[in-house]
DNA sequence: TCAAAATTCGAGTGAGTACTCGAATTTTAT
DNA sequence: ATAAAATTCGAGTACTCACTCGAATTTTGA
């Protein structure tokens, strides 16, 4: 009848700064993800970011890949994943610049998911399904916003809704990799609006 | 006076099995940096595709980097690079298509891009200027086409030519990813046909 | 207080990395 | 034919990698 669902004789939680510590590992781990991918990162580099052994970074994060993973999911949590807009009265168009605005401002996040996502699709990659997983997710999402659009007539006759929402996917991915490769020529938040206004009717 | 620019006093051309050997090695290296990346992909793995040492891989592309690039500007010569298309009177729309389909052919290929694309972003990847100065050219090339396009009266009003060809580059790399992570759900070249359709005008 | 559990880390381990060196072998121009 | 150059590769270098082990230290609940 401990706290725990299972009756084992003796198990303690873990200590009271055990949270921070983690947290300090995610950010460090984000960082190096995003700067060197998950191939190109090491826990060595992730350890002296946070000024810690390797080693007591290892019982945070028993595996690399546990700490991926990790870092992914807290991504995800912290900053939305898009799927869910705060505020439900909000445009779909306005929710989109919103997040492409909001994103550009966070350095390394778009590292992050550009690179991670990319890589992923490599043999035996730790993040595929993650990425699998959201694709399916976001397109899900989107393709119920475009498909109450149509309803409502404000949908471009012609256009699939399915189809819109994989394209909007696409566009915003491959716009934030040409925005890394050369900020200065790339607007992505015009891209991304250019395309809304071409498949959502106005008013 | 020798066949060679620099009148060294001793220099003789490669063997006659050179070549041929020099793109055995581009044809694994190519089938290794699509699997694993270029960071995940080691030499090693690439001379064991090849059936030679690593040492005598090192003889004809002295770095690691030296092979990259290589089989970068071996891939954009024998496959193209979408910036010039062979027919001149082929429409814009079918020549992105006929390239789309053609790339879902031949295996390896979009894995090659969309990886090392992505990958390039990240601290000293030596494919970062490549990938960079592609995405500098191809906005340039299809921007082109767009404006003889809107010279014509065919681009719808509104679309701007260079904002088209950002959005066209970046809804092809984009829809290459989620393709390469679930190939079933997605249709690349109905999506490129869908965004080419709404944005060009027919006749 | 005190013992059990959680945390920390130094010191490895074995495998893999890109790359070097030197020498043997193969090709080729003369 | 023969000598020089091109090619091959075994052996090794110095390094990094993720991960393990065992023991010391710190925190915590009772």
């Amino acid at each position: 009848m401990t706290t725990n669902e299972a009756s084992r004789p003796s198990r303690r939680g873990p200590y009271a700064k055990s949270t921070e510590r983690r947290q300090a590992i995610l950010v460090a781990a984000h960082a190096v993800f995003a700067a060197h991918g998950y191939r190109g990162g090491s826990l060595q580099d992730v350890a002296d970011h946070v000024g810690m052994s390797q080693t007591s970074l290892l019982h945070y994060f028993p595996t690399k890949s546990d700490l991926l993973l990790a870092v992914l999911d807290w991504r995800d949590s912290i900053s939305g994943d898009g799927t869910t807009p705060p505020d439900p009265e909000e445009t779909l168009i306005d929710a989109v610049i919103r997040q492409a605005r909001f994103n550009e401002e966070i350095p390394g996040v778009i590292e992050l998911y550009t690179v991670l996502c990319a890589e992923s699709v490599t043999d035996g990659h730790p993040g595929r399904e993650f990425f699998t997983e959201r694709f399916d997710r976001l397109r899900r999402s989107y393709a119920q916003r475009f498909t109450q659009l149509a309803q409502e007539g404000r949908l471009r006759p012609g256009v699939q809704p399915e189809a819109a929402a994989a394209s909007l996917i696409a566009l915003w991915d491959g716009i934030q990799t040409q925005w890394l490769l050369s900020p200065k020529s790339v607007d992505m938040a015009g891209c991304l609006r250019g395309y809304l206004e071409l498949v959502v009717l106005p008013e």
